[in-house]
Order: structure tokens, then C-alpha cells, then sequence
DNA sequence: TTAAATCCTATTTATTGGGTAGGAAAATCT
DNA sequence: AGATTTTCCTACCCAATAAATAGGATTTAA
């Protein structure tokens, strides 16, 4: 399951992606146009700034915008600091790798194979999509 | 992330597909094997039998056996009864859809399309997996 | 100087995953 | 028949995580 950080993540990106101009939006704005917990998304925007996503401005008129051009921001790497690992299980983790305590050789595991391929599949979708593509 | 439910679940499958002949299988056997806590392998069996997957015999040399040949059980019907959705977000799910209580329309939901191709490309994986193509 | 915004750390609350407990029911073996 | 060994079933517990909140510090514009 997509946890509502990510999900409110993207939703807020996208708000921003679809702005004219790159003046700030404040998080009040985004958090009553997309139903979101203003305190919630304030420590989501945050994340993303501290993760090269966004620039902030503070004091009045300030907010939050895009660093970069929306073609430019790829779902694997919002995911990936949102979500974390796209993988099911850490063992056939890219970003995240982590053997599995039971599991004695990853290379017979039955489980391993099938969500390598999983992982496969969904990474080839979050590398070919941009916060563009999502407007 | 893949629930160890699910993970304990697919590893006693594909061993109960290892065995010759259909001898019922201990839950005991299974768990030492795969190195599952047995009351957690136990209860997982359970819900496996209920839902058409597992016959068992009971008392003394009694255990669990797979009701149908490893090539018909298609990994999509094992992962929606033991994981549940396919689908990261409800709204896109085929057998689990709920409505989000933010998103006014979901056909205009950045979120529900991305997520939407994400669901198929799993899907077609685990509709054409069966578990003898995990031995 | 005031108001309004982000920044930051900590805390709270709710949900879920993972695992246990303990006994009932059934089947086998002696 | 009785002992033993298995699955069956319901309920419960605990820890980790997700989701959200609190509250003040800092910055900026008017």
C-alpha cells in the first residue's frame, strides 16, 4: 500500500508542477485544494526540500516551488525518498538491499525470482515517468 | 512492502510443490525446513485451507497437501488472499476498490492513472505466474 | 513592529504486522 | 478404550510504523 505521505506527496507536486510562474505557493494553498492535513503536508514539503525537490521562501508571501523543470523530476527518485524502496521484499533491493534472516541462499528462493521481477516491471515505470507525465 | 505472511505463505507453498506423491506434510516439517515460527506458519496454512489452496488431515500423520496441481495455482489468486490488494492505492484495486476520502475525481487524479499502470504491469505478472513456475 | 509564513523537534494517537496462548476436535496406534 | 499426536479455532498481546499534532523559533514583507 502507498502510504498517504507519498500519495500527498505527489498530489502536492503535481499542484506545484501545474502553477504558472514559479512564485511560492504557500502550504496552506495546497492543503485546502487537495484535502490535506496542513500540519501533515507542511512535514512532507519539508522532506522534499531537504531532498532537492523543492526551494522554499520564508516570511510573508512565502511558500514552496519547483527546483526543477516537472520533465525533469522522475518518479524513481520521488518515490524512493517517499516511499522507500521500490521492492517488495529488501532482498532484490537496489537502494535499499537487505537480506532476509530465514531465506539461507537468495539464489535458490522462489520468492527472490518472483518479486525480482515485480520489482522489474515497476521500476521500468517509475524510471519512464516524470512529475510531467503526471499533469 | 510484502507482508511475511504473504512470503511465509509462497515459501510453504512451493514446498509442499516439492513433495512427491501427496502425502500430508507436517506444519512442524514445514516451518523447521523454512525456518517459519510454527503457531505464525500454522495460522497462515489455515487461512491457505479456507480459501480453497490446502486440504489437511488431522491427528497423528496428518498435515497439508496441495488440492491442485502447482501449474493451476496462479499467483495472483494466492497474493490477493494473503497479501490482499494488488493495487497500491484502493482506488485503483479490482477486487479491493474503495473511494479516497481526499481525490473529488479520480479520473482527473495524478495519483489513480500513475498508479493504475503500476497495478497493471504487477497484474500481468502475477496472472501469468503459477506456482510451479516458482519451483 | 507586527503579521504571516516556513522551520524544527518532539510528542501523541491509531493502525497493523507479527506472533502467542490455550484448549477443542479429530485421527491413529497400541 | 485410551494415549498420543496432529490440525482447528478464537482470542489476545506486543512492538513497530504510519498519520497526525503541538508549539515555539526563525525569517521576511509591509
Amino acid at each position: 500500500m502507498l502510504s498517504k505521505k507519498t500519495k500527498y506527496g505527489l498530489k502536492a507536486l503535481t499542484y506545484l508542477a501545474r502553477q504558472e510562474g514559479d512564485k511560492p505557493v504557500q502550504i496552506s494553498e495546497i492543503s485546502e485544494h487537495e484535502n490535506i492535513s496542513r500540519k501533515f503536508l507542511e512535514s512532507i514539503l519539508l522532506t522534499l526540500r531537504k531532498n532537492g525537490f523543492l526551494g522554499s521562501k520564508k516570511g510573508k508571501t512565502g511558500g514552496y516551488y519547483l527546483l526543477k523543470d516537472p520533465k525533469d523530476i522522475k518518479m524513481v527518485a520521488v518515490m524512493r525518498i517517499l516511499e522507500g524502496p521500490i521492492a517488495m521484499v529488501p532482498c532484490v533491493s537496489l537502494n535499499f538491499y537487505e537480506k532476509c534472516d530465514d531465506c539461507p541462499d537468495e539464489n535458490t528462493c522462489s520468492v527472490n525470482k518472483l518479486m525480482l521481477e515485480v520489482r522489474d516491471s515497476t521500476l521500468n515505470i517509475f524510471n519512464n515517468k516524470s512529475l510531467a507525465d503526471l499533469i
